[in-house]
DNA sequence: TAAACGTGGTT
DNA sequence: TAACCAAGTTT
């Protein structure tokens, strides 16, 4: 390990100051914890706390979900964005509940094959859930780790080789290893933050290359910018989605496609280009001139 | 591999 | 206020 006194002090300031959040509690169900993590993707803590107590009271199995309709699980997802999650999150419990007796696998590479989960989730989960040594690496620890170990201003795009430059920092034991991973996302989330980090609050500032160099403004080439949300076909699929989830019964298609436009377009075409990749994606079920969810 | 994918909080 | 950013994954 490269720096035992860094990660010494990153699971010190972790048990000290860690957020009592409830997926955190070992109370906590390996179902309920990979629900948050499925909530949490590109997603604030203090958005997903309501919905995910109210999701886990209301499923607190895989099987419970995979028992409803897709649509229950998009409306429940009310405005947590990126209502693909919700449907991701519906079909992975029901490969839950058929291929593995209704427990959430604690293998990686089974948890990989699971729709919805990628690189991150599938560790997050072994790692949160089941005590398992692995590097779990998302937007928090990467900004961390290039600060503080390779004194850039922030991460460049996500690559294979954060895994391997994560392993390297991990704690030899296994719960150690947890707490590290935890620990460095949670500095990345409430200290050593994108715009405006208190490095006065952090455990790790004397270590920091960033810091000790004065912070250089070298943040690498940036990912592409964010496409304006306003105006954009993301925002004319979410208001289909509002009107669909506030309906209990299929809505005609005309209505749909109004509601769309309802606000503005800035391309006539957007309301039927939303509409049909909603179908596409089966978050609109279309039958009879009607549409609603799946 | 890059683009697409919601919504809301923060600066 | 507009721009940035957020516990990523899929095609």
């Amino acid at each position: 390990m490269a720096h035992p006194e860094l990660a010494r002090a990153v699971n010190e300031w972790f048990a000290a100051h860690a957020r009592a959040l409830p997926w955190r509690d070992p109370e906590a169900t390996p179902w309920a914890i990979l629900v948050s993590e499925f909530m949490l993707q590109q997603t604030q803590v203090d958005r997903v706390l309501p919905r995910w107590a109210a999701w886990i009271e209301r499923w607190p199995a895989p099987s419970a979900l995979a028992a409803e309709e897709p649509g229950e699980a998009v409306r429940a997802w009310d405005r947590l964005g990126y209502p693909r999650r919700a449907l991701w999150l519906h079909r992975a419990a029901v490969e839950i509940s058929e291929r593995h007796d209704d427990a959430v696998p604690a293998d990686v590479e089974q948890l990989l094959a699971l729709t919805g989960i990628g690189p991150y989730t599938a560790r997050a989960v072994a790692v949160f859930a089941f005590g398992d040594r692995h590097p779990v690496v998302d937007t928090n620890t990467r900004r961390v780790i290039a600060r503080a170990v390779h004194g850039r201003a922030a991460a460049g795009m996500p690559a294979a080789g954060d895994l391997v430059e994560m392993e390297a920092l991990l704690p030899e034991d296994r719960g150690g290893a947890a707490v590290f991973n935890a620990g460095m996302m949670e500095l990345g989330a409430v200290v050593c933050t994108a715009r405006a980090p208190r490095c006065g609050d952090c455990p790790i500032a004397d270590w920091c290359e960033w810091r000790g160099a004065g912070y250089p403004d070298n943040a690498p080439a940036q990912r592409p910018k964010q496409a304006k949300f306003a105006g954009s076909d993301r925002q004319v699929r979410g208001r289909i989605m509002a009107l669909l989830r506030r309906s209990e019964v299929a809505v005609p298609v005309a209505d749909a496609l109004a509601a769309a436009a309802d606000g503005g377009v800035r391309d006539p075409r957007q309301p039927r280009r939303a509409y049909d990749s909603l179908v596409a994606d089966g978050l609109v079920v279309e039958l009879e001139g009607t549409a609603r969810l799946p």
